[in-house]
RNA sequence: CGGGGCGUAGCGCAGUUCGGCCAGCGCGCCUGCUUUGGGAGCAGGAUGUCGGAGGUUCAAAUCCUCUCGCCCCGACCA
């Protein structure tokens, strides 16, 4: 079989789409923009999910279900927010056969109906805070898609909380964004950087938003999850206020937050390499495959066997696939796996028998290794530790590789004429320029570091003085 | 919406310039035998509204008109 995977070098984005689609991660579906999740990427946003709702949970969160479809007068009752994403939302005009007497919007997200029922929800400084999250769909009619990185419809999870003071809620915000944090380092592998977005990146109708960011192999940005302090903007919207202590009837504070199945883009553009997808072992569908090797039958029941009796031992958990096909040769069933992402390849076959122990192989480094029979379930458990702990330091390293301090224009623009990386540049913090900035070189402010250094610096463009470093990069 | 590419078997493509027998090739798929520690070999076999509609013609995958869709790049966005 010819090479099915577009070299990282020659061409990133045909790349990104050759390990997407050869993982089985994802397929084209018949609406433009939209995508089948097949099992193996379906199977890690599970993973995803009961990482991330095993987090929330233990921050006091429960799980709820909003409708899908929303009232259009709800949609306008926050100004920017209507602003912000009207031109990106579906409409439902007909049903049952006949126009509808109010338009239905598909949820591009859920703040206004969530909101609507907080109104009823919320009497008493007793019923706060108000801690739900949910799992679900939404819609963006995005002009231009690219699998799981912006589909038109994609899955995430959405916090919304309502709370008594901005104090809480600034909390909150920053609660869920360490969260996020966590899940990315310690899950997915991805170091990221935290920070807060210029008004011009921030969510339509929240007060400030805060986001992590992480770095891609080809130098661009991706924005992997935010979380915003919505103040008492939907509160007001909506009209949602609670009895204080003291009698008076207040305004509520809000936050939200949330996470989408762009993380799996995110995670295939951290860590996977020319030979397809790398998944790290704790978001792995499968963790292990073991592949028999035989040539007589004699050879072929008795490696059988052992595979299967090394498979019983392994945690349920772990999904061991035996892949006893016998359609397949064993160097077939090697690159397979490969694509796929497997973490941890196992392989037996009769030399393997007579001494008592197995090949080992590990997805993101090649050599074989051996390990003995005995004790093997521990010894898978310390590789995929092992190789959980090398891709976030590898993805670290990659990104302090391609992480610049700048302070001069013309090495600003140097670096963002054929490519991208992180780059910290003082901003004078002036909208117009960071409009022109973005229109000169493409790159955009990622972040304002939420406790950066204070020093003197001069705005790489204007000139004007500044007291903090921004991270700047191209984005997705 | 602009630029580029593309629609022919499950997938990848050739054939289209210059119309002409039964529309081909590779991979995959099915059957059999041999194979099996890095993408197996041989033999046999199945598979097509040539994206769609209309037109020109004795004859259309090929020429004309219209149309639908997808991918990539850019402007907007998680």
């Amino acid at each position: 079989m010819a090479r099915v995977i577009t070299p990282r070098s020659e061409d990133y984005a045909q790349w990104y789409v050759d390990v997407v689609l050869n993982a089985e991660l994802a397929d084209y579906a018949p609406v433009k923009g939209c995508m089948v999740i097949r099992p193996n990427g379906y199977g890690i946003w599970e993973k995803m999910q009961s990482g991330l709702d095993g987090l929330f949970k233990d921050t006091g969160h429960s799980n709820a279900y909003f409708p899908l479809l929303i009232p259009e007068s709800f949609m306008r009752k926050e100004a920017e927010h209507v602003e912000g994403f009207s031109p990106e939302c579906a409409v439902v005009t007909m049903g049952g056969g006949k126009p509808l007497e109010e338009p239905l919007y598909i949820r591009p997200t859920s703040e206004t109906i969530i909101w609507s029922m907080y109104r009823k929800w919320i009497r008493s400084y007793r019923d706060l805070p108000l801690l739900i999250n949910q799992w679900a769909n939404v819609v963006r009619w995005e002009m231009r898609t690219r699998l799981f990185l912006r589909t038109t419809e994609f899955l995430w999870q959405e916090g919304h909380t309502a709370h008594a003071t901005h104090e809480d809620s600034h909390r909150e915000a920053l609660q869920m964004l360490d969260v996020y944090r966590q899940f990315a380092e310690e899950y997915m592998a991805m170091p990221v950087h935290v920070g807060r977005k210029t008004d011009a990146e921030k969510f339509p109708g929240a007060l400030v938003t805060y986001c992590i960011e992480a770095l891609m192999q080809d130098g661009k940005s991706l924005q992997a999850g935010t979380s915003h302090d919505l103040g008492q903007n939907f509160a007001k919207a909506f009209d949602v206020t609670y009895l204080s202590p003291e009698g008076v009837q207040e305004y509520v504070w809000a936050t939200s937050w949330g996470v989408s199945t762009r993380l799996v883009g995110g995670l295939v553009m951290t860590h996977s390499d020319d030979d397809g997808l790398v998944i790290p072992p704790r978001l792995a569908p499968q963790l292990a495959v073991i592949v028999p090797i035989y040539r007589s039958d004699e050879e072929r029941t008795a490696v059988l066997e052992a595979a299967h009796a090394a498979a019983r031992q392994f945690p349920k958990a772990w999904r061991t696939v035996v892949d006893d096909r016998d359609t397949a040769k064993p160097g077939r069933k090697f690159t397979e796996w490969e694509l796929r992402g497997v973490p941890i390849r196992i392989e037996i076959g009769p030399r393997d028998l007579a001494q008592g122990q197995v090949t080992v192989v590990r997805r993101d480094t090649k050599p074989k290794t051996t390990a003995p029979m005995e004790g093997l379930a521990d010894h898978i458990q310390q590789t995929a530790e092992a190789m959980q702990r090398d891709l976030l330091e590898r993805a670290r390293s990659f990104r302090d590789q391609n992480t610049h301090s700048v302070d001069s224009w013309e090495e600003f623009e140097e670096i963002f004429r054929d490519g991208s990386a992180f780059v910290w540049a003082h901003w004078s913090g002036d909208p117009e320029v960071e409009a022109e900035i973005k229109e000169r070189t493409k790159a955009t402010v990622r972040l304002i570091p939420l406790d950066g250094d204070e020093e003197d610096g001069r705005c790489i463009l204007s000139g004007k003085p500044s007291r903090t470093r921004v991270l700047f990069a191209k984005a997705y």
